[in-house]
This record gives structure tokens, C-alpha cells and sequence, in this order.
DNA sequence: AGAATAAAGTTTACAACGTAAACATAATAA
DNA sequence: TTATTATGTTTACGTTGTAAACTTTATTCT
């Protein structure tokens, strides 16, 4: 126990725990505040002392899933600072590999919890916060892409969204279970990855 | 009116229908079976005849926009039967654009329905019917691919699982409007389509 | 044809849900 | 100490999915 104040202790925060609980083992179908209330051993309206309502203890806990995702991305980084390549790939196969592990978390970030509303255009990718999720993966992307494009903020924005879509896009039918694997996943996941940044990296050298 | 046996006429027909008009009009939350029992003028429990429960409805009606999405992606066939490129090409900008303007349909087929289970490992690629969606896009990409790879079965998934993941993660970035472009997206995606085979073809000179 | 049967729809019932309102109690501030 | 605010509870209501029992209409069998 925390705080050990008022009646429960701290309400607020078991609710977010037991709710992440909840959605890992019945899906967001099964998400419910009144199952929450009664996991934290209280009445069925309690809740709303401490959230307007469902959707926005729902929210929090997007939040909370959000930095355990960011913290996940940044794992992808050790041994790898001086090596842009290995580092965005890395990054890249802890962003699918995470998210097959937690199906339901993808749900959260991505699909069910919609208004990112992050804006993408040639001359700005703006991000909420500095230390955002997007930041980190947008940063990780942007040292590797600024090798062969310098400047052209055009080309490198088409490049980092290229490659995103393509892990998110992967992720979602790993996800969804619209496809299985005979073999392992991330095998096909590194390959797909290293395919094109190959051939990114090819056609680049054509050019020259 | 079709039959006008029984008492209703054909409940089963009207209430995808009508299960449809309410889907696109209040999304998964509100898809409920008692609104759409009322609105085909029909106590609540009338729907249980024809479905076993709300789910069997959810899933017929996936059936039915997946019907109406291969029909969409056929469209993009017309005037270039000659061309595998921009066959392809014309096919991925039907898949983005015909999500983006029927969000709700995405949900349908690749997120709330799960259980696709399509299996994709080097040596095959099964799809469940013959006429299948999957079947369409994945005709129209070996058309593409095997210009190259020939009869390489283990890249050709590659090059045609790296494309899907793609359009797929690109997709769904906008249907839940994580990101969105200052300009006319499908320009964007196109650039990105076109930049990806670009990199493809160009990687596979070097090759040569 | 008329009787038996099956198909389609209705009424009633129940448990789970989200949420609002009124009330109770415990912690803090005056 | 008293007033106030924060936190919880009880009660209530409307909505949902779904089961059971019943009714009405169409089909089938003799």
C-alpha cells in the first residue's frame, strides 16, 4: 500500500493494474468497469470518484501501455548506438515482437483509442510530446535515413512512413491472426525488414 | 419484397442490410441486434430465427463487404491487363482508398473478425475458396513478382508479403487516423507504392 | 381436404453493463 | 471543533444479449 489514505488506499492506481489485467485476459469485450470495481474489492460506481467514465480509464491505461511499448522500442538500442542500420532494424523487431506478445495492447495504441491525429507532410512531422513513442522511432528512423537523403525532409518522410506502414501492417495481420507463420515469425519480420533496406539502399547507389 | 412468405417477408436479408446502415452509421459500439431488429419493424428477439446470435450476423455481414472489396479491387484492373506494374499498383490504391472512405469496413474484415488463420510460409500459400479476396491480390502481385524471381517461391512471398504489410499498415494509420497528411493521401501513397517497387526493381539490376 | 409439423415471430424474463442521483463517511482545512 | 471536500455506497434506470415459453403462419403428410 502507498498512501494508506481514505477508505481504499489508492484506488486510482489498482484500477489501471487490475484493468490492464482484465483486457490482457478477456479482450477489450470483457472490459469492464464493474469487473474492475469488484477485482479492486469495491462498489460498482466507486470508479467514477476517480474516471468521467469508462473510456477514460481506458485512455489511461493507453497511456500506461504506451511507455511500456516505448520502453520495449528502446531495448532495441543496446550495442547498437554507432550502427543506424542495426539500430532501426532492431527497433523495427521489438515494435512487431512486442506487440504479438500483447496482442491487446496493439488494440489499445492503435486501433480502438483513435485521435492521434499526428500530422504528416513533407515539411513537418509534428509529434505531441517530446518524449513521445513517435519521437523515439522517428529519431531512430531519421539517423539512418538522413545517410543517404542529407536534408530532403520529402523524400526522408516518405521513407520513414514506407517503413512504418510496413511494421504496422505486419504487426496488424500477425495480430489479427490474418496470417500464421509455418516457421517463426520475426525470421520473416528481419527479412522483409533487411529486403528494404537493401533495396532502399541499392537503388540509392544507382542514382549516384 | 421478395418472397413475402411468413409473417416479415426475408428478415435475414433485411437485417444485414439494415445491420450494415447502422454499422456505418455508429460504428462496432453501436451495432446493437435489438436496434436492428426495430429498425426492420421486428421485436428483439426475432433476429435469433435466422442468427444463432449477434456474432453470426457480425460475420455474415463481414462476408458481404468482402464481396464488396474484391469488387472494388477488380476495378482496379480495367485498362491495364498488360501492364502487371501498374496493375498492381491500381490494386494497392483501390485497397487504401476504398478503406479510407469505409473505415468501418476495415474493422469488419481485418480487425474485430478475427480467424482468417491464412497460412503463409515459403512453400504455400493457402487461401479457403478459390475466388477468394486474397486470391484476387495475390494473382495480380505474382504477375509482378515473377517477372523477377520466376519460379523462386520463398522471395516471391517475401516481395508479396513485404507489399500487403505495406498498403496494410498504411491503411490502417489512416482509417484510425493515427496520421494525416496535409495533402491528398493517395498521392502519398502512390509515391510510397511506386518508390517501394522502384527500389525492388532497381536492387534486382544490381543483382543481375 | 384436414391434421400434424415445422418455421417465424412475440412476450416475458433475467443477468450484465454504463451511468446518474442521493446519501454516508472519512480526511483535511478553517 | 466545525465546515468542507474527497471518497465510497446504495438505489435506480435504461440498454444490451440471450434463453424459455408461447403464438401464429406456412408446409407437409395422410
Amino acid at each position: 500500500m502507498k498512501k494508506q489514505l481514505y477508505h481504499h488506499g489508492d484506488l486510482r492506481a489498482e484500477m489501471i493494474k487490475k484493468g490492464i489485467q482484465l483486457l490482457n485476459k478477456e479482450g477489450y469485450e470483457g472490459f469492464s468497469l464493474r469487473k474492475i470495481a469488484s477485482m479492486c474489492n469495491v462498489s460498482h460506481t466507486a470508479p467514477y470518484r476517480h474516471f468521467k467514465n469508462k473510456n477514460e480509464l481506458y485512455k489511461t491505461i493507453g497511456q500506461e501501455i504506451h511507455s511500456k511499448f516505448k520502453e520495449a522500442m528502446l531495448d532495441g538500442r543496446e550495442g547498437c548506438e554507432s550502427d543506424p542500420r542495426k539500430h532501426l532494424l532492431n527497433m523495427c523487431k521489438q515494435y512487431v515482437s512486442f506487440m504479438v506478445n500483447n496482442p491487446e495492447y496493439f488494440r489499445y495504441i492503435f486501433i480502438t483509442v483513435h485521435g492521434h491525429e499526428i500530422s504528416v507532410s513533407p515539411e513537418d512531422i509534428r509529434f505531441e510530446e517530446e518524449g513521445h513513442l513517435f519521437n523515439v522511432s522517428k529519431k531512430c528512423a531519421k539517423e539512418y535515413f538522413e545517410q543517404f537523403y542529407g536534408n530532403d525532409s520529402a523524400d526522408w518522410v516518405l521513407g520513414f512512413l514506407a517503413l512504418w506502414s510496413m511494421i504496422h501492417g505486419l504487426t496488424l495481420l500477425l495480430v489479427t491472426r490474418t496470417i500464421h507463420f509455418q516457421g517463426d515469425y520475426l525470421a520473416y519480420a528481419e527479412k522483409m525488414i533487411e529486403a528494404h533496406l537493401d533495396h532502399f539502399e541499392n537503388s540509392f547507389l544507382i542514382k549516384l
